[in-house]
DNA sequence: TCTGGGGTCCTAGGACCC
DNA sequence: TCTGGGGTCCTAGGACCC
């Protein structure tokens, strides 16, 4: 028996879920991100596939999306009901009896033994499907990131094997943002070593990327255009290591009395998280975005971890003190870190 | 493309210590 | 006083992911 790592990736998650309970529009584009108003700011946490046809992706604005696809139905974010939904599709992996590395609403990690992993992949879709009534991908590879790489070759609901054997076939001639973990800025700083390609990068001076992007990036990039990988998949429930609420206002604010007002809030509320996460916040950050799009951070590493939300609350307070009151506020945030 | 909200991890530079 | 070198910790910002 071999070992694989299996990903599954549910096909359109948030879409596929409100066509669910809204059968109606089954067919039709829908865009589901923000308040669901594409005259606010916000941006598409999901398109489904009709609304992908028209150049809609995640993370475009809506208002983008509404001139690209104006006949789309938008929809609000229902986290309650998501996080419902994903926690039935884990628990239906998880009946599996292999261990299950859960990485968001949508995606799993499953460490499998077995000498046909397309058949098990084939089970584990018909054992969501009829959970669910959702369709899902799965990956396999022989470590983590093939596994999660093929998983986009095998959508929508398919299954795709990616290992050292057929690696540089569907990998070489990609740009290095196929790869996960690097983007858009990484890709560019390679393109102006004259490196455009998997291939290129994997076949690139270990040294030269390293000079370039530190010690520990420069190596990683390099061993990740080679396929390789982490190979563990790890049941161990998720411990956070930071708890944090931000806002992005739809009219920014422009007196220093409503972003005091306002961080007492967000303080709040991060307050509220780390009450229901059981561990004091032993560090307090906060964030502010000026306009047009200026972020800044400042945090304090608290005298002694708390979970007093007073505490918290004049600790963003004091740490807002440190910022330059001079232009209007787009966003606000405040985060808790607990010790590592 | 006028750019959300939830996070994680890495880097660089300064402070500080011996 | 013209001043090395190494280690560690803290902080702010960057890059990335879902």
């Amino acid at each position: 028996m071999a070992w694989w790592v299996l990903h599954v990736d549910l096909d359109q998650f948030l879409a596929a879920v409100e066509l669910l309970r809204r059968p109606e529009l089954r067919g039709k584009p829908v865009i589901v991100g923000g308040e669901g108003d594409p005259t606010q700011r916000g941006v598409v946490s999901t398109a489904s596939y009709e609304a992908r046809e028209f150049g809609v992706r995640s993370g475009m604005p809506l208002r983008t999306a509404a001139k690209r696809c104006p006949d789309a139905v938008f929809l609000p974010v229902d986290a309650d009901v998501y996080n419902a939904v994903s926690a039935r599709v884990m628990d239906t992996l998880r009946e599996f009896g292999a261990p299950v590395e859960v990485l968001g609403w949508d995606e799993a990690y499953l460490g499998v033994e077995t000498d046909d992993p397309e058949a098990l992949a084939g089970e584990l879709q018909r054992a969501v499907r009829a959970a669910t009534e959702l369709d899902c991908s799965v990956g396999i590879g022989d470590n983590r990131l093939r596994a999660k790489l093929a998983t986009d070759f095998g959508k929508p609901a398919g299954v795709f094997r990616l290992t050292r054997e057929n690696w540089y076939e569907v990998m070489a001639d990609r740009p290095p943002d196929a790869l996960l973990g690097v983007g858009a800025k990484t890709t560019k700083k390679l393109a102006a070593l004259g490196i455009t390609t998997v291939r290129e990068l994997a076949a690139a001076d270990r040294n030269a990327l390293a000079e370039r992007f530190g010690p520990t990036m420069g190596p990683w990039i390099w061993y990740l255009a080679q396929g390789r990988g982490e190979t563990e998949v790890s049941a161990t429930p998720y411990v956070a290591r930071s708890r944090g609420r931000e806002t992005t206002f739809q009219q920014n604010l422009t007196t220093w009395d409503d972003v005091e007002r306002e961080i007492a809030v967000l303080a709040r509320r991060a307050a509220d998280d780390v009450a229901e996460e059981g561990r004091p916040a032993a560090r307090v950050v906060v964030k502010v975005r000026f306009a047009p799009f200026e972020t800044e951070s400042h945090g304090v590493t608290l005298p002694v971890p708390t979970s007093d939300p007073a505490d918290i609350e004049q600790a963003a307070l004091d740490v807002l003190g440190r910022f330059e009151p001079s232009r209007a506020v787009r966003l606000l945030g405040v985060r808790a870190e607990f010790e590592r």
